[in-house]
DNA sequence: TTTTTTGTTGCGAAAAAGGAAACATATAAT
DNA sequence: ATTATATGTTTCCTTTTTCGCAACAAAAAA
């Protein structure tokens, strides 16, 4: 998908007419329509109001893919990318995993703790 | 700071010239010019060539602010700390958590996605 | 069907971008 | 310092793009 597309797609998803996009950004609905078109390109400026309009980031119109998302696996990521998805989580989740990491790391301490002193019996 | 002074301390920062700027972007030197000093405007498509160039996204050359690096501030030095405990566990233990994650971060993308193109139904 | 709304296309005028070359400034070498 | 070289800027004219009205076409509503 190219970034005409994107925001044609996205305008239509949000319910929007060419001419109030194309009101926003202030431009003809002409020159609006061409834009969607693709025959005329816009200028970062004018992305960067639509992306407003459209409450997302420059980058998600650019990079805009209407498929549903994919699965997350954790495992082959870095841990600066680990850490940067666990920020991501909702709080109440985050204290899940918080918690559980608590549980067995103090369970780990007891089973590493008898492994020295008691299995030597 | 506006785009044009951005591209132009990133550029500095990463000790590129001009010329080099412009012909990854394929541009003119003098048009190249004319762009740090804001006497043209960069299309979407050189700002996407030059975040390529610089390895950022657009939307972090956009709104670059001059501020250094933030490998590790001390606001997520918890989470740090976070990642350091996480790698403390048992191989086991932390593939728990780990599939645990990333069930909650695929549920909060379909969450978020239902939200924002189903929910208006 | 007939209206009304929404989106597209044509066109001359106006604005912006292209890029070669002259010019200016900074950095390095002698 | 002076000269050379590398880097960045400006000028000037040509080419390309954009502008926006108005006519046109398509879709939706009445």
């Amino acid at each position: 998908m190219n970034l005409a597309d994107n925001i044609k797609v996205i305008r239509e998803e949000k319910s929007l007419k060419q001419i109030e996009v194309a009101s926003h950004i202030g431009v003809d609905k002409s020159a609006y329509s061409k834009i969607e078109k693709g025959l005329r390109a816009l200028t970062i400026d004018e992305l960067q109001k639509i992306a407003q309009l459209f409450n997302m980031t420059t980058d998600q119109v650019i990079n805009y893919d209407g498929k549903m998302p994919k699965e997350v696996t954790l495992e082959d990521k870095t841990a600066v990318e680990q850490m940067r998805l666990i920020q991501q989580l909702d709080e109440d989740d985050r204290q899940t995993i918080f918690k559980l990491i608590d549980k067995m790391l103090t369970n780990k301490k007891f089973k590493d703790f008898f492994q020295k002193n008691v299995a030597a019996l």
